[in-house]
DNA sequence: GAACTATTTCGATAAATATAGAAATAGTTC
DNA sequence: GAACTATTTCTATATTTATCGAAATAGTTC
């Protein structure tokens, strides 16, 4: 199991999120620290519902709380914003290709029709859907992180199919590998993991 | 009202992602497309169900389907994430103001207490919630957009109380003002108004 | 066009939760 | 310490919605 211990971080964090009054609640508390009773009367709720808000916004780490006085003064964590758009950011860049090595059901059963039993293609579906697994099926034969000439990746793609040109464009078509704009050099654009989709039962 | 009909569309970017089988469906499209029964196999979970959630999660813009023979294959719109993240990003860069203009019941009575009619501070309050209004106060004097020398600085300041000083640090501690690193010059950093807080009904 | 396939829509149910009022709590002021 | 204040916790209710099975739909294959 990779980074996926925080997978339960980023549902609290868009689930608290996604509530129009808390939006709002952080909205006021992006412009100022204000007290529980304030925010009440701005958004026209009861105090014991704001209350309510503004733990489960603390619960999330979006916001965080100091006594003064009579009043709780709730401040907006800005940083818990930005760590997560940055996260958001980050994960945009890297698609990736999990689930290439251990094929479900209906992979399983493309790779037995449309490949020899050394790996090799016997011939091209016409369904994206298929041949979507075939793609991936020819990328697991490059390493994440090396870059190749293209004569050494149509050496490794001969060993799928005689048509390498159209293997090659292929895994570029689909971002699955990436090409340097002179020297033709390739290589795979993906991580190991991303977000968490293992599951959680 | 300012941009703020995007309010009801960032509920529903953060609500749709508030929900762990919706969010393992993301992650699940972020490696590559995938069919309706896929993704429910994937996570055991009924198709019906499945499709329900692509329907969400195609109304917040995030993922879009496009037939082929039999299937619908669904593909994550990673400019929606990323565009979110950027506007995530850049309104943590800008804390606001608002509401300095129109004083709620408890600003109303901090202001009566401690300034003068003319607006000058008659003392500072010690309640840390207090004395951000009148710091809030003190803000009004200023321009969005306006650069001011520290002197016609503390030639405002004056008009406010003979502690410039203070109010000076004060405006910069809560990051109301900012200072330019050598010639001494300031600036609000606020704008008139961030995410949607003005309130729906 | 008939048979078939994946997907969507519909209807119903169960679970999660936003909301408010009342009671309890924690802390301040005099 | 007594009176007071804002906040939190508790209890209950109403709304939202995730989920599934069945029926309806849209599209493909032969």
């Amino acid at each position: 199991m990779p980074q996926l211990e925080h997978f339960d971080h980023y549902v609290r964090f868009f689930k608290v999120l996604g509530e129009p009054q808390r939006l709002k609640i952080v909205g006021l508390l992006a412009q100022s620290p204000h007290t529980v009773e304030q925010i009440a009367k701005t958004l026209k709720i009861g105090v014991s519902t704001v209350s309510h808000h503004l733990s489960r916004l603390s619960d999330a780490g979006l916001v965080s709380a100091k006594a003064e006085s009579y009043y709780s003064i709730y401040r907006l964590n800005s940083e818990a914003l930005r760590d997560m758009a940055r996260t958001l950011l980050r994960q945009t860049e890297k698609p990736t290709v999990a689930g290439a090595e251990n094929p479900d059901a209906f992979e399983r059963k493309v790779l037995a029709t449309f490949t020899e039993s050394d790996g090799r293609i016997k011939a091209f579906p016409t369904q994206e859907k298929k041949y979507l697994v075939l793609v991936r099926h020819v990328l697991t034969a490059f390493e994440p992180g090396v870059h190749y000439t293209e004569k050494r990746l149509n050496q490794i793609l001969a060993n799928y199919n005689e048509d390498t040109a159209r293997l090659r464009r292929s895994l570029v078509e689909y971002h699955y590998m990436a090409r340097e704009g002179g020297g033709g050099k390739y290589w795979r654009i993906d991580t190991p993991a991303s977000a968490d989709t293992s599951g959680a039962d």
